[in-house]
DNA sequence: TCATTAATATACCGATTGGTATATATTTGT
DNA sequence: ACAAATATATACCAATCGGTATATTAATGA
């Protein structure tokens, strides 16, 4: 790895909690500077403009959550107990133990879904891809015998979704971490109640 | 009214939906003028400064919504019914025909739970209120037998909103009512289960 | 080691930011 | 109708915005 890649990660560590708090507009060139102690030149000697730094802030976040979450699926055999790894890994993001400033899918589609084209159709491939991932774990559980066939996957998919993204909203916002147990309880009455 | 009242209104609801779509940060006096036709001085003429625009731009879109809801609870007897006023209403929010960039609550949540601490508070009362009328008439609902006494209104009512607000989300980002009507689908299948 | 290349810092650019003092219209009550 | 009060426009402010050309420093291969 050269030094300039080196930088460049660099730059997106440090610059990715900023971007997920303070949102596209909300985020200066000197917010970045201050964060990472380089100066204007050497931010843009690595990335072309303050777009490129947020898409591959976004990126580097995304990743983050998403990593995580296919790492504790795979220590976990039943598809039930899959579908519901959102519940211990989305309360990190409301605590800010693990991404600043709450999930990057909610943050980023509220920020930019009226304002940067190119941002939101990231945070759209990322919502899609999510969905599908679901949505073939409910297949899965499906052909198991773990989920009754009458279910419709996409639906269960969306469902789940929305209610970890409306929940990391209500405790993010609230502070009560009482509210997101409450929230996710539901949701897993909700998954038990698919088999 | 006098003449200032009312530019003051007309004010608040030309950015109303420029603060909705863009965030504060995003949001620049600049906007606010081309929006209203009038200059900066007129603008400070009735607002002390940039936040107080954009606390008076929440309110308005704030009671755009709840006024709305209120108003069409009001015509429905049953308290299932009324749990399930969302659905219809919220729809018009993610194809803009009642306030463009989508629900309010949201949108300022994100925008604000970080960087606004004054619009954040604001946010906060405004969930807070929502979840607790919600819990209100899940009570009504099982004094009438309606829903069984079982249940946690304050569960449902925070289920509720996190469930249409993730489902705002994801519909208003993807454009596609489809995925609204999929996760409602499951809301109602959820509020018929109650009782 | 030394020349070449790559990476960072410095100093600057025009444009835009939120905000204000003051002048000019426009309402308003009498 | 007219004076007093209110409301709007003009012209400006320093600070910050994103971005760039160039100089300087540091890494790299021969």
């Amino acid at each position: 790895m050269t030094k300039a890649e080196k930088t460049r990660n660099f730059i997106v560590e440090k610059t990715a909690p900023i971007f997920n708090m303070k949102g596209y507009a909300g985020t200066s060139l000197n917010d970045i500077t201050a964060a990472t102690g380089l100066t204007k030149g050497s931010i843009y000697g690595n990335f072309a403009n303050k777009d490129e730094v947020a898409l591959a802030a976004f990126d580097y976040n995304l990743n983050n959550v998403s990593s995580r979450i296919e790492a504790e699926m795979n220590r976990l055999p039943s598809i039930k107990d899959k579908l519901l790894v959102y519940i211990d890994i989305y309360q990190k993001f409301i605590d800010g133990s693990v991404s600043e400033g709450g999930c990057p899918v909610l943050n980023t589609a509220i920020d930019a879904d009226d304002t940067h084209p190119e941002l939101r159709g990231r945070v759209l491939k990322a919502v899609l891809d999510w969905k599908n991932k679901i949505a073939k774990l409910v297949e899965a559980g499906i052909a198991n015998k773990e989920i009754n066939v009458n279910h419709n996957p996409e639906q269960i998919a969306l469902t789940i979704i929305a209610m970890v993204e409306g929940g990391i909203m209500i405790s993010k916002l609230t502070l009560k971490t009482e509210y997101w147990n409450l929230i996710m309880g539901s949701l897993k009455k909700y998954v038990d109640s698919l088999g």
